[in-house]
RNA sequence: GGGGCCGUAGUUAAGUCGGUUAUAACGCUGGCCUGUCAAGCCAGAGGGCGCGGGUUCGAGUCCCGUCGGCCCCGCCA
């Protein structure tokens, strides 16, 4: 700190010298140590906690207890001093009486977050100063004795429910986030619910099983998390995508109901629902088909939300994939509101609108969206539409405002009146409302009409905020077919099984194939998703081939599954939900973040430990690692 | 790879057209105070504006770059 102030001095002159040495002296621990009157810490000795704070109620009055945790805040009349006592099952309050002597001076000392332990008597309190906000607001703790355990520097941000502070700092000081209660209690449930999921699938026959972390990696999907191996060198491990080929091993196996709690991990961008690492409820059974797999998991969804205090209804409503994004654009449909999508491409294929001919004359779909009420949006809410529009790939925005003075529109011009007629017919247009159209390939027209639904769905209020609604869409395509890459590939992954009527059609259609695959979305969040698996061999195979994986590369890649395929697989299929997610809407949270202890940014980093880091070049060495392109990275202090 | 928003005491924010010594609240420190629970009252300490350049007589304010956080597209089931 010497050397800090002296540069100072020659960089600033005598005030920032001065500035800068008061500065370093006080943050230096040592000094403070030496300088402060270090707090006299005891040891716990034998004491033990009798409850929780929140425990404690009226039907203790007159007992003694000693309780333990943080306090969390102190107010001191001189006189008689309060604390706020928390811990993980809430607050009470402690009372410091000034006759109580030595305990109460040492009451004074005690600050935020100092660690302590208190013997005393619940009393009731004297009439007109019950806390109704707390549950134990009827009582409080006169203290008789005082441990102080540990103490605590001065807090970043406070410890409150209502914080207001930026995420970034919350992240970095996680354990001290984690000592809020509206954390503790996010976290709490997601407990209670994994231990409702393991209780529901073993009495259903589920065995809990473990499949490896340090993996094969397999080409399709998302990008793999490597592991060097320095036993291997120049070869690698990758963490799970999911276990999806150990579980199918293990019905192969004969275990015939499978599932694990597990951690997964993808190597992709994230977003506020997605982490680098997330967690799965992973399920696996043999001999069944969809329906069963269907039933079992919709029990395990109704027991789920018990936790939460939801009564769900099971069976919940089907949709086909064709069906939800032919109403609402996604295959992850909000069914919680209308404002469903219309669609007038057979009407308008003929417009004399360019934009509307040359979109069906493509291939392409024409189909609107109508706002009720939406002629009051201002030119500003169109630009911004039209803005989303575009950013989800459409050239523009055409709208359309009924109005008394009849369509006010920059389209209107272009069509005939028959055309306006066959519009108002299909949408169900009236005076006041705001038509919004689509006119592209049927995937740009549906996913930004889908998008601009939510849009104005959350802008107008349209979307309850008390609710489950739960939707399975079925019947989801088997294959996509990538332009990029010019070949096939799945849109669930490889090893879904087609659906037995569209089997011939692989050859013949392939885009017109069907999977045996199933997601479970909830108020649009895709929560769960899954499907019947190819068990023959020789299907197996004719799928990689469709995929443009040569039968070398199969075997490569996938060649333990080919093989096992061979002995004797039965029938079976499965599911895995994101157990995130479903906490994340469960306890109505913005981010998956909030549900997860130790999250990490958006760039990937974990702010608190400050991973990922540099490794020494030893380290580099043991695995044969080395680093082509050196990141200048900003030195830390 | 791309688009948008943000970065000023420990925290949350204000900071005008570029102009003296950068404001406030909460928190923190000290004092007073026997029924508070966001205790109250009084006093005080604390930052040079994420970082690095540039323009200027002068930059928290303007320009360029860079780092970090959040939201989104692409990517990802």
């Amino acid at each position: 700190m010497l050397v800090e102030a002296l540069r100072a001095f020659c960089a600033g002159g005598l005030r920032n010298a001065w500035r800068k040495f008061t500065s370093s002296v006080r943050s230096c621990r040592i000094f403070k140590h030496f300088m402060e009157v270090q707090t006299l810490l005891e040891r716990l000795g034998d004491w033990k906690r009798s409850s929780y704070c929140a425990e404690v109620t009226a039907a203790d009055i007159g007992k003694t207890v000693t309780l333990m945790g943080w306090v969390q805040r102190r107010r001191d009349h001189g006189g008689l001093i309060f604390i706020d006592l928390r811990d993980r099952a809430g607050l009470v309050q402690l009372v410091f009486n000034p006759d109580a002597g030595e305990v109460h001076a040492r009451a004074h000392d005690l600050r935020s977050e100092f660690v302590i332990a208190v013997k005393g008597t619940v009393g009731e309190r004297p009439v007109g100063t019950e806390n109704p906000f707390l549950k134990t607001g009827k009582v409080e703790v006169v203290a008789k004795e005082l441990k102080v355990l540990n103490d605590s520097a001065p807090l970043p941000f406070m410890i409150e429910d209502d914080t207001d502070v930026a995420e970034t700092t919350r992240l970095k000081y996680r354990y001290l986030d984690l000592r809020r209660a509206a954390l503790q209690k996010k976290l709490l449930l997601r407990h209670r619910v994994a231990m409702s999921t393991r209780n529901y699938l073993a009495e259903n026959g589920f065995i809990e099983m473990e499949t490896p972390v340090l993996t094969k990696s397999t080409p399709e999907g998302a990008r793999d998390f490597l592991v060097p191996s320095r036993l291997t060198p120049g070869s690698f491990f990758a963490l799970p995508q999911s276990p999806q080929l150990f579980k199918q091993i293990l019905m192969i196996s004969g275990f015939d109901r499978y599932f694990q709690i597990v951690k997964c991990f993808r190597d992709e961008d994230l977003r506020a629902d997605r982490q680098p690492e997330f967690t799965q409820i992973d399920a696996e059974m043999s001999f069944v088909d969809r329906e069963d797999v269907i039933e079992v998991m919709e029990g395990l969804i109704k027991r789920i939300f018990e936790e939460a205090g939801a009564e769900l209804k099971p069976p919940f409503p089907r949709m086909t994939y064709a069906e939800a994004v032919g109403r609402f654009g996604v295959d992850n449909p909000d069914t919680r509101f209308g404002l469903e999508l219309k669609d007038l491409t057979d009407s308008l294929k003929g417009s004399g609108f360019k934009v509307f001919a040359d979109a069906a004359s493509k291939g392409g779909v024409i189909k609107a969206l109508c706002v009720k009420n939406g002629a009051v949006f201002s030119r500003k809410d169109l630009d911004d539409l039209t803005e989303i529009a575009v950013s989800f790939g459409a050239r523009g925005l055409a709208w359309v405002k009924i109005t008394e003075e009849g369509w006010q529109s920059p389209i209107a011009k272009f069509l005939s009146d028959a055309e306006k007629e066959t519009i108002v017919a299909i949408s169900g247009a009236e005076k006041g409302d705001l038509l919004l159209f689509g006119a592209d390939r049927a995937s740009v027209a549906n996913t930004v009409l889908g998008r601009l639904r939510l849009n104005i769905g959350g802008r107008l209020g349209l979307i309850p905020k008390e609710g489950y609604n739960f939707v399975w869409i079925t019947e989801f395509p088997m294959l996509d077919y990538d332009e990029a890459e010019k070949r096939f590939v799945a849109v669930h992954h490889p090893f879904t099984a087609p659906m037995d009527e569209d089997l011939d059609k692989l050859d013949t259609e392939p885009l017109k194939v069907r999977a045996k695959a199933y997601d479970l979305v909830l108020n649009g969040s895709e929560i769960g998703g899954g499907s019947i698996r190819i068990h023959r061999s020789d299907i197996q195979a004719r799928i990689f081939e469709k995929l443009g994986i040569a039968k070398e590369e199969a075997e490569l890649r996938f060649g333990f599954l080919l093989d096992a395929l061979k002995f004797g697989t039965p029938p079976h299929g499965g599911i895995a939900f994101g157990l995130d997610r479903i906490m994340s809407i469960i306890t109505g949270s913005e981010s998956i973040r909030d549900v997860i202890a130790f999250p990490k940014t958006q760039k990937g980093t974990d702010l608190m430990s400050d991973a990922p880091s540099a490794v020494d070049q030893k380290q580099l060495d043991e695995i044969f690692i080395r680093v082509a392109r050196k990141v200048e990275k900003q030195e830390k202090a």
